[in-house]
DNA sequence: ACCTGAACACCGTTCAAGT
DNA sequence: ACCTGAACACCGTTCAAGT
């Protein structure tokens, strides 16, 4: 125990170290479990110790993503747009599974480190080198939204959450309520032909999603889209 | 004070008053400085006295939900059906841009509660009435995400944030870098003719990105397209 | 100058003691 | 049986006292 502790401190804290750990450590537990406490213990510091090389969670939240993003594979050259946004966003997303709390901390962020402006720069980059105007791009990528980092906001399940709670606040509604919640539900369950509940293949909606924002790019690319003309808002 | 605690007292606490003040407070504070505890001391109870009524906050958090999910309008019988989910899901940005804090929670809940699967369930009605297979309303369900619950997931925001950090952390990155995100927020401010950041019109870009999806799910419904055939993560 | 223990101002929730 | 004060087991962060 003392022996680790003196071995720990050996190597001294770094800003990356610490980042590194906190990733772990979020892999490990999880993100709602991670502490700076606890990080401090799990590298063998006090936890003022943090302090020197993060100056806030916010600030150690905003590194662990510069780690993931940092998995991120670098840009194939030379091929077409749609090719080519399609396999950095599906390496985005491949990035992101492997660290279950990743989705959430990047949608909590309020403003973008400079790796994750490095990555936007790259994506916006792919779509302008392909033909897209500054103005389509612009409502391009506002488009993609999140799904640009690889994630997708489910919260539709297609398999109603067999939750304790859900039974008790609605006793009388358990068999014929949600009709259409439910057709989904048998079908999704019994096309996968794999146990009731699981059903749904991730992977195979993320691209589907993608593929018809895709799509519909491209289609509006050839037509020659401008903003200019279609209702804003704000009248000029 | 006293004479108000008093008056306070005399209505009894129910789940639908602490719901309610909840949100209120929520709107007022924001959303991470909502504790139990303020909220007790709101209403003139002890923050033990909420646990009749809520079993925690997770369940407080759920309930709130609840009650913006029961501001969206009810659905506009006798249109079609692009029309009628449209219409819907704007209904639900309206009810979501009263509280601030509501996206954020709705994401963070782990699953759905009877009043927003009853949401769900009569958005998913629209696209099956409408000629929508079960197929494919279960993957047009998942391309549309929390966009169905009036939701957008911007990361982007074309205006690089003039967060101080940003500028100590990459000291000689100032003028020239990222040079696709810099053309992007200079255009947005541009054609705005605006003060120079604000920029961008969010209601357009919602509409931008729900019409896109809307009119791929309407082609792939005219094409009368099956994922049979389509590549599975799982093969049959 | 650097480092850190103790303290501050909070949390959500449990539980036993009071009515 | 109901209600609630105090307590428990945590937080992130400040700060003054030590080296």
């Amino acid at each position: 125990m003392a022996q680790q502790t003196e071995a720990v401190h050996r190597t001294p804290l770094t800003r990356d170290r610490v980042l590194r750990a906190a990733v772990a450590l979020a892999d490990d537990i999880g993100i709602e479990a991670l502490s700076m406490r606890k990080l401090a213990k799990e590298l063998g510091v006090v936890p003022m110790a943090l302090y020197k090389h993060v100056s806030n969670k916010e600030q150690l939240l905003d590194g662990m993503v510069d780690v993931v993003v940092g998995e991120i594979d670098p840009p194939a050259p030379g091929s077409n747009w749609k090719s080519a946004v399609r396999h950095r966003i599906l390496s985005a997303r491949r990035a992101l599974l492997g660290h279950p709390w990743a989705a959430q901390v990047i949608q909590s962020r309020s403003s973008p480190t400079p790796v994750v402006l490095a990555y936007m720069d790259s994506v916006i980059g792919m779509f302008r080198t392909g033909g897209f105007s500054v103005d389509l791009t612009h409502h391009v990528m506002h488009a993609l939204g999140s799904r640009m980092m690889g994630i997708t906001q489910e919260l539709f399940d297609a398999s109603p959450a067999p939750d304790p709670r859900a039974q008790r606040a609605a006793p009388q509604e358990d068999a014929g309520e949600y009709p259409y919640v439910m057709e989904l539900a048998a079908a999704a369950a019994h096309d996968e032909g794999s146990v009731v509940g699981q059903g749904c293949d991730d992977q195979f909606e993320f691209e589907f999603a993608l593929d018809l924002l895709l799509d519909g790019f491209e289609r509006l690319r050839q037509q020659g889209w401008s903003s200019v003309g279609h209702l804003r808002g704000k009248t000029l």
